[in-house]
DNA sequence: CATCACATGTAAAAGGTTACATGATTCT
DNA sequence: AGAATCATGTAACCTTTTACATGTGATG
């Protein structure tokens, strides 16, 4: 149930509206944990209902300001600090991957080639937008950097995997080794 | 819809019973696309319901022995060569880096030394895999070989990022570059 | 005869996606 | 006046997780 962290993170950093926190779900959190406009405005119902976050100003055309509690505050601390991330297992890619033996060779190279320049793409993406951001001494700007790093090193990863894997599939059968 | 896809293939190298594919989605898969044996018992009777298996044998305490039909296997190479693969982009382990400047810079660097410890651990039992399994020339053999270098590099990456990370948080907001 | 491994199933709840639905305010 | 943006909400459906539930066959 990270949604409801993340929210609270983001709100513990400022009061904002829904329709706020939802720019920065489709900004900033978009690579990292994206969520749609539905799951969102009721997240933030659950959260005021259990007592986490509290509206603290009403404005046009039905704007709620919400505001992280004392009761919010101690719950992310807590998720931050005692309990253990979610490591995602699951990789479309990889099963795809895995299978691929199922195809000619030639489907098989093609698939990985694409892999290749996907990541490659994605990489000069973040690339550009690390670029693009002015990065300051404030704590969001800090970390927010830490993230984005991940995100250069793991498409570079995967960009060079990718390719070695493409080559190994056109020295077929014959050669082990990488 | 993976998992449907992920029994085909698996169906497609030879027929199977649902206690059969269970082992291999926690063995091989686990690190693929793991799944539970509630979801698989009943994913197998709606492949069987929508015609891309069947049921080819019956044998004690109501094992079933499925095998994918030509419907299946059209399906599958379908699936193979021109669906994209849904890229996973909420990663729990980023969103916490990114909000982790809500608590103390010590347990920020203890959150970032322990993802370095435990990649580090990761990475090692992979390699322990690799050398364990006896790589031969089959199709399953290399591409399987594929996957576990995938993951053997992507771990690679996340412990010399969280020791880089972890490096940068002691060096303060006083620094720049990396 | 007891235990372990084999073997399949159902139900409830949680989380996420897509689509539908509505209306107010601001800008041109 | 019309369009874009701001702003929230609901409903149906799908996938996954956890727990419950049951029974057979082989082995010591």
């Amino acid at each position: 149930m990270s949604l409801r962290h993340a929210l609270l993170g983001l709100l513990a950093h400022g009061s904002a509206s829904g329709y706020d926190l939802l720019g920065t779900f489709q900004g900033s959190l978009a690579n990292v944990w994206p969520a749609t406009q539905s799951q969102l405005y009721g997240e933030l119902n659950r959260l005021a209902d259990a007592g986490l976050i509290s509206v603290v100003a009403e404005g046009p055309r039905g704007r709620k300001e919400y505001a992280i509690t004392d009761t919010g505050r101690a719950e992310l601390q807590r998720w931050l600090t005692e309990e253990e991330p979610e490591r995602n297992r699951r990789n479309d890619m990889l099963l795809r991957v895995f299978l691929l033996d199922l195809v000619e060779p030639a489907q098989a190279r093609a698939f990985l080639d694409r892999e290749a320049a996907l990541a490659a793409e994605r990489h000069e993406s973040l690339r550009k937008l690390d670029e693009s951001i002015e990065w300051d001494d404030s704590p969001l700007s800090r970390y927010g950097r830490l993230t984005l790093e991940w995100g250069l090193r793991a498409t570079a990863m995967h960009r060079e995997w990718a390719e070695w894997a493409a080559a190994r599939i056109d020295a077929g059968g014959r050669r082990r080794g990488g």
